[in-house]
DNA sequence: ATTCATCGGTTGTCGTACAACCAACGCATT
DNA sequence: AATGCGTTGGTTGTACGACAACCGATGAAT
């Protein structure tokens, strides 16, 4: 019944070690130490380096094609492509499965939203504040009647991701908060109805502050109200995780 | 010696068996063949229905993985994505074509790098300090001898957002850094040297604050001066778009 | 009835071997 | 000596077989 110690690594504990391969490699990549059209080492020098299969190696090699960060040519080795081209941010489904991985993304969300709730409080319609004001309405309806509020939760976030007027923030939340928003969901799914009634209380509080920043026009206090509600949720988050282990 | 007609396929060539399982499944999915949610066969059936070895197999799932279609939970087996949640975030090249839509990037990335100074000063290592103070290095002899200044430029935030030690910071500032920075070489390009020293200078300046933040372990200073940085930025881009006019 | 161990099926990794391919070198011919 | 061509070494593509890790469900023991 042990799982605790896996002695591949010791420093961590990657979902896969093709999917480890391919994070280095990126670093590698993007850091400079590869610049575009350079060739990549053989896929056994990779084996050597990393103590790895062919199989792995192989796979990681893939996953970088498939994103376009290189290409491949038959007999000859393997090149790093010009990153000018159709480069695409995505997350891969699989990088969601650990913690640290949320975590990971929570922090990119920090850095977008606080931004976003900054632009918001500069640039809100009356239309954007009214959206607002219905989802937290809708929030704390759900939340006294025991039903989900995950539906009004997104559609805050989202509201004020669209009062920037930068379709920018709207898209890129779009594509990460989908996958994020559902496992907060899963997490706290086994506490009591009255541990989770206060948990949604006290987020809703959060909301109503920042809401109350946007609406006035502070900027600085938006984008601070904004930072204490995500730097919150990661700390419960994180409380959940330990609560099932 | 002809080569005009290949027996095994009559409408394309591919050139690998995986690529060619790919481009099937994918029909299959996007046919309607196989439903979100569904699972796919697995890499038996597949063997045996294509008549390749499991390495083929797998080659092609991979690809199919990396470009978002399909998720695999290991022990259990491969299921097609939904089409909103393989939503990738990318930006049209038309839409930098205005003063407008840079600006617009300009303030996501105001958002992103912020959040990545901010977790580089708590989490940096030695190393990365390193890579930053040789950037910034370049950076001044460059703009002193009068040479292109961009690439330490890049160097110097990208080593920034690899600090955070979080990947997402780096591949999404990859995704969209490398459209914008070089706009920034034409736009200024007319004005005379004089001036364009004293501009990067101020540049400078601003770098080394941040730098100094991070170097520190201070994370709210290094928010602050990359703020400040980036808000420099986009005022000295908004003039020199005026001059131009 | 609940809990735990077991089992079958599936994916992840490994190792080896051979085929296909490409580039460059060396040999033979001119 | 210059040139054309086969050969060779290195690299990627494919195949096969084996075992480990993991998950879900089934059945047994308490």
């Amino acid at each position: 019944m042990n799982a605790t110690d896996t002695p591949t690594s010791a420093r961590r504990r990657p979902r896969s070690l093709a999917l480890a391969l391919v994070e280095t490699m990126q670093a590698r990549i993007r850091g400079g130490q590869l610049a575009p059209g350079d060739k990549l080492p053989t896929e056994g020098q990779v084996m050597d380096e990393f103590g790895v299969s062919r199989t792995v190696v192989r796979e990681a090699l893939s996953k970088l094609q498939a994103s376009g960060l290189v290409a491949t040519r038959h007999g000859v080795g393997t090149f790093v492509v010009g990153p000018d081209e159709h480069t695409a941010f995505r997350i891969d489904p699989q990088q969601l499965e650990t913690l640290r991985d949320v975590i990971a993304v929570l922090e990119l969300r920090m850095g977008i939203e606080t931004e976003s709730a900054g632009l918001a409080a500069q640039r809100r319609s009356a239309a954007n504040l009214a959206v607002m004001r219905a989802a937290l309405d809708d929030f704390a309806r759900s939340v006294e009647a025991g039903r989900d509020a995950v539906g009004a939760d997104v559609r805050f976030h989202g509201e004020i991701a669209r009062a920037t007027q930068n379709t920018h923030f709207t898209n890129l939340l779009g594509t990460l908060g989908v996958r994020i928003i559902p496992r907060a969901r899963l997490d706290p799914a086994d506490v009591f109805d009255d541990e989770r009634r206060d948990y949604l209380r006290r987020v809703n509080a959060e909301h109503e502050s920042i809401y109350d920043a946007i609406a006035r026009g502070d900027a600085d206090a938006a984008r601070a109200a904004m930072r204490t509600h995500l730097s919150n949720s990661r700390e419960r988050r994180r409380r959940a995780a330990d609560v099932v282990r």
